[in-house]
Parts: C-alpha cells; sequence; structure tokens
DNA sequence: CCATATTAGTTTGATGTCCAACTAAATCAA
DNA sequence: TTGATTTAGTTGGACATCAAACTAATATGG
C-alpha cells in the first residue's frame, strides 16, 4: 500500500512547503498550494486504502464504480458514454475498464436496440453477486473510517462541491 | 485536460451516490463515500490543471516537485530516498521522475561521498531556471484560484492534515 | 438523395504509479 | 573477520489514465 514503510516525517511536509512559499514571496499563493498539494496526497492514501480494500475481488476503485453505477440503475445497463460521463472518466477509460469487467465475466457488452454506434455494458448476476460483497468490504474498511471528524467529513465534502461546480461536474441551481 | 468537453450533468453526481448508499441502507457509511470520491475527482480536476500549466515545461507535477524541492535545498542535491521520503512517492517513482529530469537536463545524478549505495540527486542550473518559470505559471494558473472560498482553502487543507498524520505521513505534536 | 459533419467507441502510444524481485553496498553479530 | 541482515536504488511487469488518430454509424443540409 503505498510508500508507508518509511519512516514518518516529525514534521508536517505540507506545512513545511507553505512555510517556503511564503519566504520566497509566493504567500499569496501559498494556501492554494498547500490546498493542491494536501488533494493529491490524501488521493493518494485514500485510493491505497481502496485499492487494498478491492484487491480480493479483483477490482480497481475505477471497476468498483462502474459496477456499483450499473448495480444501482434500474436496467442495470448503460450506454459506455453514459458511464463516462456519470463517473467523469475518459472514453478510453471507460472502454478499458469494460474490457476488464467483461473478461473476468462481470460486465456484457450489449448492442444498443436503435443506434448502432451504441454499445450498453450490462451487468452480469456474477457482477451483482461481486458488488455486494465488495461494497460491504469498502464501507468496512474505508467509508467507514475515514479518519477524519464526521462533522468535517460533510464540510470537506461540501466545499470541494463548490470547486466541482466550478469546474463544470454539474449545474449549479441559482 | 481530461473529460470537460462533455455536457455537465444537472445534478451533483456524488450526492446522488450518498442518497444511493442511504436508500441502500448504509446510511453510516454515506459521508465518507460521499468524502473519498470528492477526493478522488477533486484530485482528478486538479492534477488536469496542473499538468496543463506545466506542459508548456515538459514537467509533469511529481518531477515539479521534485525540483521544487531540490530548489529549496541549500546544496541543491538529496540522495533519492530523501526526496521519496519528503513527497511521500514510492522509490520506483522517485527513480522514473529523476531519470526523465536527467535526460532533459535539470538534474544530475551524483554519487554520495560516504555512502556508496547512496545516490544524490542535483538541480543543475537549467533546472532551476525552469522551476523558477514553471512555479510563476502554477502560482498563476492554479495555486491563486482553485475556486474555493480562501478560509475554505485553510479549513480544508487542516481537515486533511488529520487524515495525513493518521496515515502515518508525520508524527503529530500531541 | 448524397456529401458532410457529428457522435460513439476503440486502438495505439506516452506517462506515471505501484509491487516484487534483484543488485550492490553498508552494517551487525558471532 | 566473515556470514547474515539491512538499506539504497534499479528493473521489469501489471495497471490506469489521457490524447490523438481511427472506424463505424447516425444526423444534417443542399
Amino acid at each position: 500500500m503505498g510508500v508507508s514503510r518509511q519512516q514518518p516525517l516529525s514534521f508536517d511536509p505540507i506545512a513545511q512547503a507553505a512555510q517556503n512559499w511564503t519566504n520566497a514571496g509566493w504567500g499569496a499563493q501559498a494556501n492554494g498550494m498547500a490546498f493542491v498539494t494536501s488533494i493529491m496526497r490524501t488521493h493518494q492514501i485514500l485510493i491505497a486504502r481502496v485499492n487494498a480494500a478491492l484487491h480480493p475481488f479483483k477490482l480497481s476503485f475505477a471497476r468498483f464504480e462502474v459496477l456499483m453505477l450499473l448495480n444501482f440503475t434500474k436496467a442495470g445497463a448503460l450506454p459506455l458514454g453514459k458511464i463516462g460521463q456519470r463517473l467523469q472518466v475518459h472514453p478510453a477509460s471507460v472502454t478499458n475498464a469494460i474490457d476488464r469487467l467483461e473478461v473476468d465475466g462481470f460486465v456484457q457488452r450489449n448492442r444498443h436496440p436503435t443506434d448502432g454506434r451504441t454499445t450498453l455494458a450490462a451487468i452480469t448476476p456474477a457482477g451483482r453477486e461481486l458488488v455486494h460483497t465488495a461494497v460491504s468490504q469498502l464501507n468496512e474498511d474505508v467509508f467507514g473510517r475515514v479518519g477524519v471528524r464526521d462533522d468535517d467529513v460533510s464540510t470537506v465534502v461540501q466545499m470541494l462541491a463548490a470547486l466541482r461546480g466550478n469546474a463544470g461536474d454539474f449545474t449549479t441551481v441559482d
């Protein structure tokens, strides 16, 4: 799981970097730098936890999200493009994820009934069974214990929603 | 820069997912799921911005961080292991980053004076010049405008520091 | 109707990350 | 001193992501 065999530092490296930024005369951007770097590092920590939890199921987080999305859908199937739009991932990444899920029998490609360009990804019974177990594991190992006070978890989610909205993930209801 | 040619959704997909979680009976983990997913997506947005800003300089964020770290160091040189420890990246990733920086002439490998196992990475004059320009660009394009209220930026950094400390990035001063 | 433009998905290639195995050098212990 | 262990870094392989080029099918406009 990443780089964790190393000794912990005796100081917060991001706080140190922010200090360096200020000393260099970039005080106005020091907070932004610390923010971006914190997100990068937090992402790295969380993705390692998630992948560790999902490893026994031969799933990555991306593939888990695909299965979960299909599982929540009434028909259990979506066009690949819709999947990319919902999960905000590149079309090539969707192709790659579906390829692997299909090889493992968790998803099946079907033709769209009316639009010959479109491919539908449909979750299989094996996929539904797998995701059921995997989500339990993730809830237990990761989502139920992120290591931040529960109030703070909500606060961070809310503040990041502003950024995501600005970035065009979704239209904000003015 | 990622996947942004797509139309924005008319709803926040993470809020939707949290609702799905609650509906499925996983209300206790819905916030944690939203937190993890928010970090993943925010990371993706920010890394795209950073890479767009650094692309003209032939730098990735990882390589930029290496150059910046060396630039802040008095001697302008550090053992590869120290770099990995400070930036929290895998030894193999450090090797890869230094390889590329060395090919482009921004860094040079030197032997350690007393320990034959250790390799020192030293920033070159070209590297110092490059990082000077690159940091200006990053401050201007990304760090100076992250898209979150300034107070909230600090709040998020502080809350994520708790997680990073728990994860063993650094020892918390009790 | 047909030529052009758009849309959906795939393929290929470049990056980047991690893990596991490996080499070489330093340290430890008997 | 010398054999075993630890440490530093590299290498090779598996994955994942994105960009750009490509194929195929649908829409659009004269």
